[in-house]
DNA sequence: GGCCACCGTCACATAATTGTAATAAAACCG
DNA sequence: CGGTTTTATTACAATTATGTGACGGTGGCC
């Protein structure tokens, strides 16, 4: 199982010590900041699986990072977890709408930081923490490296199965073959495009045979000039 | 677009009519009440689309009712805000680890409140809080590239989505084919005027339609020398 | 080395979508 | 009403996007 990557965004060394060092104790790896601009900038390239962002930090206030990540399309369902020493009503509200997950105010506890990283990890990114995937009839389970559909075994190619993994963590919603190639392939591989379809074409393979020679209804939904969706309800024709 | 519905489990009566004014003032259907037995035969019966549980409360302690709701496959996945008198960190990481998906102390504010059940909702329903564009009973859920009237799934070319989407997001407002090839088309395409004509007919026949042969009422208004606008009541006879 | 599983790419088949032109129908105007 | 302008509708051929099978390559493993 993957460690979650942090990005920590936050310019008290000493809270920066003693957040990473709880963090990596817990199985994160932690990328840190203390730049509101190289924030944004690390959120793109590093592609963090969550955002710790302090409120008051150089060059851009913690909030209109915010506002920018969930601007950007690449970062815009990125976790986020506000820190700050602001207690009072008004700016928790302003920090839970502006797109924050969490909001979590100074002095605050290491460990129940970690657990309120971990609360927003379970629930966005289930696969990091060792959970099951549940949609449409298909259940993974991730640390198993184990796929079924309506209980019947899957076998999967690594790829496939990172393919579908990536699917059930936001089923419905369609990725565009190149958005699929940053998630499922990596950032900085040159494959061609195209290459998506051969392995959708794999995965849809995989999951719609059935012992006999029959095939059950597709879950992938192909939308045309835009990509593929994992999908409990396929278009009838 | 539903109002989400919100299922209160609480036992201090004030606290209760306080929590549920604010939340049906937000846009919120609230289900009450005070027993953790009967909490769990709620959350599966109404299906609601949140839950803030207390953790005193009669019959079954809000941490028990919690672990039961994840346990149990249909409320695996139901977001959970706890809510509670106990500040001690140990209680909140408890909580947190436990499955709950936020953790609110007593005091707290109705307005806090009510934003971080939003955050949740946001989240883990983009379909209720945003991200998708509804007007004259279409409904558009841009990430997922679907479609639907009065309900009923509604199947798009590409060219017309984005025709839709781009009324969607003026609603109303009259637009010049010379306007409609520039935001939907591109700024820098050579197309003829006219194209503009037969994708308007695409997009009603597509939105119109129902199962049967008959028609709903057109949502497209033409406006004869200026172009086409959506448009919610189109004029009676 | 030989076997095997998997990968990325290509070439071609298939399917969906597109822009245009031709024609019919409406709306407008005196 | 006749003439004119604007829009609706239909059909079609070109274009584009996707589906699919095959192939050569790579690396692990015995």
């Amino acid at each position: 199982m993957m460690r979650p990557k942090i990005l920590l965004v936050e310019d008290d060394a000493s809270l920066v010590e003693l957040i990473s060092y709880n963090l990596e104790k817990e199985g994160f790896d932690v990328i840190r900041t203390d730049d509101g601009e190289e924030a944004l900038v690390l959120a793109q390239e590093d592609k963090p699986d969550l955002v710790i962002l302090d409120w008051m930090i150089a060059n851009l206030s913690g909030i209109e990072v915010c506002r920018r990540l969930r601007r950007a399309p690449a970062t815009a369902n990125l976790p986020i977890v506000m820190l700050t020493a602001r207690a009072e009503e008004a700016d928790r509200i302003r920090g839970l709408e502006t797109g924050a997950d969490d909001y979590v105010t100074k002095p605050f506890s290491p460990r129940e930081l970690v657990a309120r990283v971990r609360a927003v990890l379970r629930r966005l990114r289930p696969a990091l923490s060792g959970g099951n995937l549940d949609y449409a009839g298909i259940s993974m389970d991730t640390s198993a490296h184990k796929v079924t559909r309506d209980g019947v075994t899957v076998s999967l190619g690594p790829t496939e199965f990172r393919l579908l993994r990536h699917f059930l963590e936001h089923p419905g919603r369609v990725f565009s073959r190149e958005q699929l190639l940053d998630a499922v392939w990596g950032r900085d591989v040159y494959v061609e495009q195209r290459t998506v379809d051969v392995h959708i074409r794999r995965l849809r393979k995989a999951v719609n045979a059935t012992d006999n020679d029959k095939e059950l209804p597709d879950v992938i939904r192909t939308v045309r000039s835009a990509g593929y969706a994992l999908d409990a309800a396929p278009v009838p024709v």
